[in-house]
DNA sequence: CCAGTTATAGTCCACTTGATTATAAGATGT
DNA sequence: ACATCTTATAATCAAGTGGACTATAACTGG
């Protein structure tokens, strides 16, 4: 163990070092009621599964298992993040979770009916900012926010339990940032302000805590997933992963704005989709928008080739 | 195996599942000499080890591989990707690599001799573009790319071979775009011009191949970090792990530069930093730097925790 | 004291983007 | 038929961002 060892050759492999690896899928789409998810177990568990042998890739038995679980084939899909599970340590075993954020449309169904689609903001209740701060942030988590911060030994951890709740909830006149939606959730859990945060807790108080919560770290991976697409959609145009092969502008805005969880000004939002070219008019129009018959666009593919990186910015930069 | 499976429970733990996880890290430093990272196997190698009962978490396994390799303490650390390898599955055993980015400073060193630092465009010639576009872009790789692209069966896959080469390497009038060194990688290895796609390959041609190589994919993986720090650096403050203590607003630029691979306007430069309140002035100055003794700076700490993601904001937006 | 080097401050301008207003085209109800 | 509602689409204004450039200051070394 002194020397130093090159990968693949040398090592030692044997019991000691096995680990079972989790896949485990976070499946969003939107619909008119908002960003959604799949769940299994009545909206308790994300789609998880070992990868084994069988599987070609990470990839694939992620696929397998959500396939398998949910009847949903998945299109897109990108690594979130993986870890390695404390609470699961056995004698010679142990369990690492990759976890994967996939996009995809809710029509895109089998018959199957054992996959059973749960809203984001059901358990995220302070993440939608649509109509204005949800009043669940000013009336619950701030309170007691500022109690668990004033619950600190010494001063200056109440001072910096203060100013990362303030920065995270948008508190004192900061602006609201929809992109640190897994800061706030982890927030929430130190304050055990969560029902995670009490599982097999002292706690004995088990008032009213706000969303509904998920088994093991599930909603903690949800918030990863929330956040990490937050940020992408502003860079990167996997909107289109979520909507249908035709749509109008202002149905694309209402997916952005689900999503983000935050409004979008109309005409700038067309301005910016137009002008970078991401979608292309298809001639037709759809008159079930209500008022004036709608264009319907298409996703310009070619397009994503063309920019592996920049383009697709969306006016959601500032508030 | 039909019904859907609540992860954690139920689960058949069995050796069928179990695989090897390895941990794998690039090191990264700035010096003068440039962007460089820490090897082992002169050069051939990048810091790994599998992941051990005995760590606590995979982070901390990672520290202690690279320590115990190289003698060097890591401090930031960030995940880079978890890829399940293809070449080395066994009977009953898989291997799967998570692969992080650690950022430090040569200073910080033990006296252990057996770290060694390789610098960064050692490995990718193409990729520095300090002092405009390497000829090695125009006069190796743009023919054989060309000639990689015309070899294809039909002239779909010839024109989106030629595309894709002429963004990934900005031929054509194309715009050099610095966060694309994962891409470059992949498409040099596509085409085989790089020696990891001639491993135990038929290609009987072993022509000079650009760059110095490594084992298994570790260029790769080198060429992802590189990748996300080039992105990283434009959004959040972390050049700063890779300065000491006190620096010049020069200094900073250069490290920048050295990361990116390309340079910036010097008075855009400062006036973002400093309006920014990235840093602060010290009071003290240093003539160390030839002409008019330059003010010393240090990194302004509390901003970090206040802007979480906004912020960080540096001058390599266009070209 | 002059040339060379680096530091630092300021200006100009093109482009981006947030905000607002105006107009067009359909549906619906009376 | 007409008013009114809803949504779509176009155009404009103003503030801010960021790239390029110039000018001046302060030091070192012949």
């Amino acid at each position: 163990m002194d020397q130093p060892k090159g990968p693949g050759k040398g090592r030692t492999i044997g019991k000691t070092n096995n680990v079972n690896a989790d896949l485990i899928a976070v499946v969003v789409a939107v619909n008119d009621a908002g960003p959604c998810f799949l769940t299994i177990e009545q909206g308790a568990a994300l789609p998880s599964g070992p990868f084994e042998l069988a599987h070609r890739s990470l990839q694939s038995g992620l696929r397998a298992w959500v396939e398998l679980q949910t009847g949903q084939p998945l299109g897109y899909i990108e690594q979130l993040y993986t870890f390695a599970d404390r609470d699961r340590v056995g004698a010679n075993q142990r369990v690492i979770s990759i976890s994967y954020l996939a996009l995809t449309r809710e029509e895109d169904a089998g018959t199957s009916g054992r996959r059973s689609w749960a809203s984001w903001y059901d358990y995220f209740p302070w993440e939608d900012h649509r109509s204005g701060r949800p009043p669940i942030v000013l009336e619950e988590l701030r309170p007691r926010l500022i109690e668990w911060a004033d619950g600190a030994d010494d001063g200056a951890t109440r001072f910096d339990r203060r100013r990362r709740a303030a920065v995270a909830f948008a508190l004192d006149g900061r602006a609201w940032n929809e992109e640190l939606a897994l800061q706030r959730y982890e927030l929430l859990y130190e304050a055990a302000l969560v029902d995670e945060a009490k599982r097999g807790g002292v706690s004995a108080i088990l008032a009213s805590v706000p969303g509904r919560s998920m088994i093991a770290d599930h909603r903690r991976i949800l918030a990863t997933a929330i956040a990490r697409l937050r940020s992408k959609i502003k860079y990167r145009p996997v909107v289109f992963e979520l909507m249908p092969p035709l749509f109008t502008l202002l149905q694309l805005q209402r997916t952005v704005e689900a999503l983000s969880g935050r409004l979008i000004n109309k005409p700038n939002f067309r301005r910016l989709i137009e002008q970078q070219e991401l979608v292309e008019k298809t001639g037709a129009t759809t008159a079930e928008t209500g008022g004036r018959p709608a264009q319907l666009y298409r996703f310009h593919h070619t397009i994503l080739d063309e920019r592996p990186v920049a383009g697709t910015k969306l006016p959601l930069a500032r508030a």
